[in-house]
This record gives structure tokens, sequence and C-alpha cells, in this order.
DNA sequence: TCAATGTAAATGTCCGGACAATCGAACTAC
DNA sequence: GTAGTTCGATTGTCCGGACATTTACATTGA
């Protein structure tokens, strides 16, 4: 069961990532069965010509994204699968168009507003001060899924209503050259309240689950605010956490 | 505002560890302040009497955690923090401690049970095979907080009903020699059932917090699933993420 | 038979150096 | 004045080697 590896000097691409995203996707094919040695570091560097370091920066990325598992004295195996993906800071949007479900959104508000206490403290700027509001219904299959409502501090992207119904709000950001961090969310569950209920077509008092989100960006300016409700029948969080060692 | 950094190389700590410690120390307590560069490598290395190699090694580790941020051609600088503890693999009962609300916990239910078809697809057990039951009341001021229902596979640990009232299922699986690794969650929102309003003290059809999990450990086997409901007024789920680059 | 010891294998840590890629700012040319 | 260019600073990648530490397994001893 030689594995076939490879690496391209000519390329570009940097050496260990070359290799790690071949170790990925034998890992991911069944070539790299679970629970197989990966066979010693210091073999496989001068089986593909490349220094111990260069393997080892490749196996340790494998190892941060939970595929791999090291072993002092042992060796190197291949986690026993069930790793998918990790928890990442996703976009509903995203999620549902990778789980095929082609998710529409409707645009309800897209204006620009005077911040409130809750919405200044999150962002980080003054209460009163501008702030853009945007609310949306996201359906699938026609249904209503979930109301998003979020703020963003000025001057930071240009929120085009019909860019707002074609795609996420974070792939805008993305594009807009910001680059997120990390974000702070809360997840609850509460009974819809009339107007709540009345947008996501449930009955008053139903449950809903809640999620709140402060994302950052890597200065560590707050960049979004978001308060969503979502139907816990059409939708639910869902992801794989890693033990961080 | 020179920082003051030392190893000691005659302690087993490694060094790289010493000097993330030392400087995630002075980020926590303010002596390296948000948006600050941190230094070039080189030259942090050679005050240090260290290698370069040693000193990323270092820095990488409180890039991963989101206290660092590197930039090529500019520098390291601390981010502007808001980051305080991304999300790990946490238990209930070490989340209300560390909140200082001094949990107590109610065992309902300690037997050894077959598998039903969900229980065992979750454990990868045979269905009808023994596992373990177990049910729990989490309490917080004496206020019902969460009904926890899990289901373990046999013979991975002793479960005694008075160290589960006395402390968390994943200390007691860690102090067990278990190795826990990653985790699939759900979380979602339904209305309680009279059963569960009962146990929670809720009404009937009240929305409740539902939290699914299948917890791993390194070699790839489920060492438990757990069914649990949470009285969305008295707890909610709070994290950080960071985005993987 | 069982426990202590020794040995080989593997990863963990650390070094010192080299060159490449990128960013920001100063500088130059128009 | 503005746009393009050069240049210094800094991190990114990669090398080859050395020794320490841990683990599993075989050997030895009681």
């Amino acid at each position: 069961m030689e594995l076939e590896l490879s690496v391209d000097r000519s390329s570009p691409v940097p050496l260990y990532f070359q290799l790690s995203q071949q170790l990925e996707a034998a890992i991911e094919h069944g070539a790299l069965t679970p629970g197989s040695l990966l066979g010693n570091e210091i073999e496989l560097a001068a089986r593909l010509g490349l220094s111990r370091p260069t393997v080892r920066q490749a196996i340790q990325s494998l190892v941060d994204k939970g595929l791999l598992v090291r072993r002092r004295g042992v060796g190197t195996q291949v986690v026993h699968s069930q790793v998918k993906r990790p928890l990442e800071l996703s976009s509903l949007y995203d999620d549902l168009e990778s789980a095929g479900q082609r998710p529409a959104t409707k645009v309800i508000v897209n204006t620009v507003v005077p911040a409130s206490a809750e919405v200044a403290a999150a962002l980080g700027v003054a209460e009163d001060s501008d702030v853009h509001r945007i609310e949306r219904l996201r359906l699938a299959h026609g249904e209503p899924m979930a109301y998003l409502c979020n703020f963003l501090p000025p001057a930071l992207i240009d929120l085009d209503t019909a860019q707002l119904e074609a795609t996420g709000l974070y792939r805008l950001m993305r594009a807009a050259g910001i680059t997120l961090h990390s974000a702070r969310q809360t997840i609850g569950a509460r009974g819809a309240t009339v107007a709540e209920a009345e947008r996501l077509a449930e009955e008053e008092g139903a449950p809903l689950l809640t999620m709140q989100r402060v994302t950052f960006d890597d200065t560590g300016r707050a960049v979004e605010y978001g308060t969503h409700t979502y139907r816990p029948s059409r939708y639910s969080f869902e992801f794989q956490l890693l033990v961080r060692p």
C-alpha cells in the first residue's frame, strides 16, 4: 500500500502545503485508512526529497485539523474518521448553499439609523452615531427559515440590496477586503413574539432558536453585530469541536 | 517599554513554551498593549539567546490562540483584545463552576440498559448490547437548569453515583485516562413535553434549548452520547470562534 | 511466572543559516 | 502634484543536523 506522494518544486505552492493536501486527500478517499501509521517522518522526508521540518509542518497542519494524531515513540496515526469539518465562522448562506438548499434572501430593511445603546456597545461606536441596519428574511425551499437583523459600522462597506439578496453578508465583507478574525456568539432559545411569529410563519409563543454575534476583524474592530432568530423545525446548529491539547 | 523576558534552560519546560507563556501573560495584564508591534523575530531571538525557529514556535502558538496576528513585511501585532477564550469542548459542570455558580447534580438514573437503535448508531456498538445510561438533573442556586441524559459504552469507566454528583462527567473520563479528541454537537430548540416540563419546572410547550453530542477519543472510539435539555431562561451557549486562515 | 531492565524506534525540541515574498515608505520621474 | 520605482524591514519557507524523551518490545533476573 505504498502511497503515491510527490512534490513540485517549481510550483509557487509551499512544499509543506502540497504535502498536507495530498495527505488530506489520501485520508479523504481512503488511501490512508483510519488507525494506520503514517510511517516515520525521517523516512518520509527522504522518500520525498524534503527535509524533516518541512514534513513535520505538513503533518502538524493535519494534526491541527484533527485528522492525525501523533504519539511519541509510536508514530503518527490517522484518526478513526468521524472528523468531518471543525467549527468555523460560517455564514448561514454558505451553509445552506453547500447543503444544496439554494437559499433565497429577502431584504426587508437596508438603511442607516442612529445606534442604540445595545448596538453601540456591541460595535464599540458612540451612541446615536450612524450605523447600517439590515433586516433579511432567509428562505429555503420557499419556506421562511430565519430572520436576520444586522448592524454594521459606517463607512465600512457599501451595502447594495441586490447584492445582499444574491449572496451572504460574510462573502460581501470578505470581498470588500475585510479580514474576519474572530466572533463572539450566544445561542439561546425563547418564545416567539407576535411580530416574530408573523415573520416566520409560526404561532405566538412557539419556540425559536436565537443567535447573537459580534464579529471582529484582525485589527480588533467590531465589523458586524447580528441578532438572528431561527425556526427550530427548519434549522439547528451542527458542528464539530476539537479538543485543544 | 522594554519587556522583561527570560528563559530557564535548566527547566524541563520547553523553551518555546516558556516564551509563549510569558508573552501571553504580558498580553493578559497589559504589558503588551493591543495593536503594538512585538518586535522582529530575529532581534527577539538574539535578545533571549534563542534561535529564530524557537521564537517562531512560541509566537505561532499565540497566533493559533488568536492573541497575535502576523503581517509579512510589517511585523507581529497584538490583537486588539476581545479574544477571551475560544470555544473548547467544555463540560457544563466546569462552565458553571468557573462562573462561580456552585453547581449541584442529582443523579436520577445510573444503570445499564440495552442500546436502542439511536444510541447504538451514535456509539458505534451493536444494537441491544449493554450500555451505561445516566440521567442527571443539574441545578444552580437550587433551581433546575438542565436535564442531562448520557449513554456510554460498557467497560470504559466505572460510574459511581457519588462521584457523578460531586463532579462532571468529562472530568471523570479524563481521570480514567481517556483522551478526549473531538465531538459532534447539534444545538436546537423545541417545546417541552409534559415530562420535560415537570423535570425542569417549566410549563408544557415552553421553549427549551436542546443539545446532542457524541464525543470521541483520539482513537476514534465514541466514548459518550448525550441528549441534554436546558432552560433557556437559565442557560445559553456562549463562545468565541476563531477564523481558521 | 512475573517484574525489572535494556534497547530500538519514533516523535519532541532546538540550533544556525539561507533565500524568497511581501509590505510600507521614501524616493524619483513625469 | 501624482504616479511609479526602489529599497529596507519583516515574516514565510526550507534545509540539515543534533540530542532528548517517550513508548513498545524483547531480554533478563528473581
